[in-house]
DNA sequence: GACATTAGTTTCAAATAATGAAACCATTTT
DNA sequence: AAAATGGTTTCATTATTTGAAACTAATGTC
């Protein structure tokens, strides 16, 4: 139907190619980039090299291949600490991980992408940027679904239509109607499972983490296997988790930087 | 003296602006933007609107701010699993943290500037994108001066010339003279020093991580305090820390993504 | 070793997007 | 009520981006 591809004049197109080159997952060359590029090759050509002389793309030399560059870290590293979510949610993770001595997320919304910003694992240490950072699909996770329950209608749809409802596993959710569905009873509810909808044998109780405007600033996940934990047992988590939402989001709304 | 702003076109200008925003470590209002740029309001206005679109800058609706924002969280996480030193090293770094229990920086050098891309604390259980990602100075680090002891010589030159030489303590290095006499130095004997020259009583042994060129990738650096140890008895880890990089370098130059 | 193919880079006139002075609107301050 | 501040929009001018094509370098083929 209509374009969804909305370019920002030059700075968009740019930024579009850094999101193509992310996505490869691997450094790549040249001519890869253009074969999944709609630019002719001169544009991309100065447009990957803008983007290198920036320092948001590197190239490596040797093997002639780009890759996100390291520019991104340092600039990354200034929206997890403002982001106001991830940082102030700390010692409250670290607080539910000592005492369930559970896997539990912490994640964000981005354009229908759900986005691990922190985590904490059962027994072993903490991961870095390997976990915070990743990100997911929305519509077949648990922090996804919690987060879209609680969006303001317009950014909900967005969300909604962004899906690729790709059905990883038998219960995976596959149409829009299907979620949109969900999210209803979500948001009656105030809680989200995954029912082995992205991976099979792994579990998850979600709730959202909401403002004072009842919209969401994302969401925090107790995950587990099948072999763990039934869902009754899940279940059980649910007003913990809860709480500690409620003080994650308390902690944001007061959050203010030195003035 | 010459210009050094390099600005490459619109893209550029936009870069510099999100690099603007996320350098007040706190969320801006559009107008201090403003007072920290060169563009005339409309101009500026419209490159951060096409930010903010992006995802790249994010808009706080009710304070009326700006921060950088969750899109780069993404790109990050993929600049950083691909920059081949962090998860390459990363195992390496787990083995010196449980041999030794000292603290363990891993750098690499963005345009002068350290960038900490991974870290092991003595003590206390690992930090995130806190220390991930946060940046420091390279004139008066160790990490900073064993990478720019092996740097190729244009890109050496101009990493001198972006430092700042101030003065943060009685020992800091604050020309560019002594800069380039302790790099020598530092070329000479594969290690490098940080004497209380960025805080005091804080004292580090550092080494490169060089590749076949003899080129730095990064460095390797174990920090402590000078209740801890004395020169004496970092110097006793030099070894230690040699192995360590070159298994790094080592392991960083096989890698391979999957064809 | 010549010939063909592929990959990457540069050129330049035409097309497009960015620019910024000024006007405008909405709050807040006096 | 008037003035100032902070943010947004307009529009003719200016500058940048665009992309077809020509070119170069490197690799593969016969």
């Amino acid at each position: 139907m209509g374009k969804q591809t909305t370019v920002d004049g030059t700075v968009g197109k740019a930024l579009e190619i850094l999101d193509l080159i992310a996505s490869f997952d691997r450094p790549v060359r040249f001519s890869e980039i253009l074969a999944d590029s709609p630019h002719p090759k001169a544009t991309l050509y100065r447009l990957v090299q803008t983007l290198t002389n920036q320092g948001m793309l590197s190239f490596d030399d040797d093997r002639a291949t780009y890759q996100p560059g390291i520019r991104l870290v340092r600039l990354a590293h200034a929206a997890w600490r403002q982001s106001a979510l991830a940082p102030v949610a700390r010692p409250i993770l670290d607080g539910l991980a000592k005492k369930l001595g559970e896997t539990f997320h912490l994640a964000q919304m981005d354009e229908g992408q759900v986005l691990y910003v922190d985590k904490r694992n059962a027994a072993q240490p903490i991961e870095m940027f390997s976990s915070a950072g990743k990100s997911g699909p929305g519509y077949c996770t648990g922090v996804g679904k919690a987060i879209m329950a609680f969006l303001p209608p317009d950014v909900q749809d967005r969300a909604i239509a962004k899906q690729s409802y790709y059905g990883y596993t038998p219960t995976t959710i596959i149409s829009a109607e299907a979620l949109r569905a969900e999210l209803l009873e979500i948001a009656e509810t105030g809680v989200a499972f995954d029912r082995e909808e992205h991976e099979p044998g792994i579990i998850c109780i979600a709730v959202p983490i909401l403002n004072s405007k009842n919209n969401a600033l994302g969401a925090l996940s107790l995950t587990s296997s099948t072999r763990r934990h039934s869902f009754e047992s899940l279940k059980a988590h649910a007003l913990t988790l809860k709480t500690a939402a409620q003080e994650i989001a308390q902690a944001a709304e007061n959050w203010q930087f030195p003035t």
